[in-house]
DNA sequence: TGAATTTGGTAACAGTGTTAGTAAAAATAG
DNA sequence: CTATTTTTACTAACACTGTTACCAAATTCA
């Protein structure tokens, strides 16, 4: 019977509205102002009920960190698409991520630690192991035709990603928008530098 | 008469009771377990006696940050003193900033938005400027006596600033003791990739 | 000593996350 | 078709949070 099939689709449904609603708060009031009964009234049910789809408001956020993660790396698939060169593949991931961090201000922010989900929480989404693996292809490539064939890939991805981080949550502090071109800058000038780095 | 300094004193000492207690409260439960009412009671007075010296608790937040600039300030002080070559003092500084974060990591992760103070909020407290002083000068000098001697310097402390926060907060989010050892040799080559960088 | 001011406390307001207990609705069984 | 069980969703509460209005006692000043 599709009885049940129904009842299961509709709990989706609910489930999913209570994602949509949180989020839609999150970009109007920002993730500090996330709130359980917000999403409640958002959705026109009682509290508890989002209680029946999600163990505590961490898992909200957790989930939309796995969302943000989702679009992230779908970004940087289309971009590594663009070219089969390591190095071209590289870049554009680089830009793709910056971009991503500044199209999507709030996912980042709820991604990295700014939210609630503690540490070692956000360690083991899935997406996470995704990304880097998506990223680590490439520096391994580069890393099998350049003078130094034994350089520790994860090292360097490590390191690839923490910096533009780095880069990304400093400005994201100083939000003053006159300077984006500086740091496009910035983001130009360490591309090319950890690429090189790399080559030897 | 001597009355009313002493009741400035007295005074003083309330306030700074007060951030004794936050700053307790903070390493021993993290800063998002801080409440009003736990210092309250810590010191013994009731929560109101709290407003007549901080605004809100976002105040004392932003005095701890402030705390934590000073103590960063006087390591990169001690260590930029070891040497006068400007490469030294901007390795030495480095490996200071890297040690400070993980020897006081509460005081690290409020610094750096992980506690509430807003943005703009920190992005104007003296002790900021302060420390861009203090990294800024050898950057300079070492720009001078470089084959390009045109090098925005601002820009570079940018970069320096960014990177190094990058390295630690993602190395803060993984907390694994264990590739301690990998993450000192990213930052030594990141140390010696920026220097080179500068010098050309 | 009497008035003014400062100091500190109680209690409340408006929120928060979370959960126990309950009434109604729906599904299942006899 | 009724009776029983299960699901669903609610009200209300608990234990917190930041913040503030109000009030009483202590202290200072005239």
């Amino acid at each position: 019977m599709g009885i049940t099939e129904r009842k299961i689709r509709q709990k989706e449904e609910v489930r999913s509205s209570i994602l949509k609603a949180a989020w839609q708060l999150v970009i109007e009031e920002g993730w500090q102002a996330l709130s359980i009964r917000k999403i409640a009234e958002a959705i026109e049910y009682s509290v508890p009920v989002i209680y029946d789809h999600f163990a505590n408001k961490e898992a909200i956020l957790l989930e939309l960190t796995k969302q943000g993660f989702q679009i992230l790396n779908n970004e940087l698939v289309k971009a590594k698409k663009r070219s089969s060169e390591p190095e071209k593949q590289i870049e554009a991931m680089a830009y793709s991520y910056w971009e991503f961090a500044f199209d999507h201000k709030a996912y980042y922010q709820v991604m990295y630690g700014l939210g609630m989900p503690s540490c070692e929480t956000v360690n083991q989404i899935s997406e996470l192991s995704t990304f880097t693996e998506l990223v680590l292809q490439p520096i391994k490539d580069l890393i099998a035709t350049s003078k130094t064939p034994n350089t520790d890939a994860f090292l360097k991805l490590h390191t690839f990603w923490s910096m533009l981080h780095g880069l990304i949550s400093i400005n994201m502090m100083s939000n003053d928008n006159s300077k984006e071109a500086l740091n496009q800058m910035v983001l130009q000038d360490f591309i090319a530098g950890f690429i090189s780095g790399i080559k030897g």
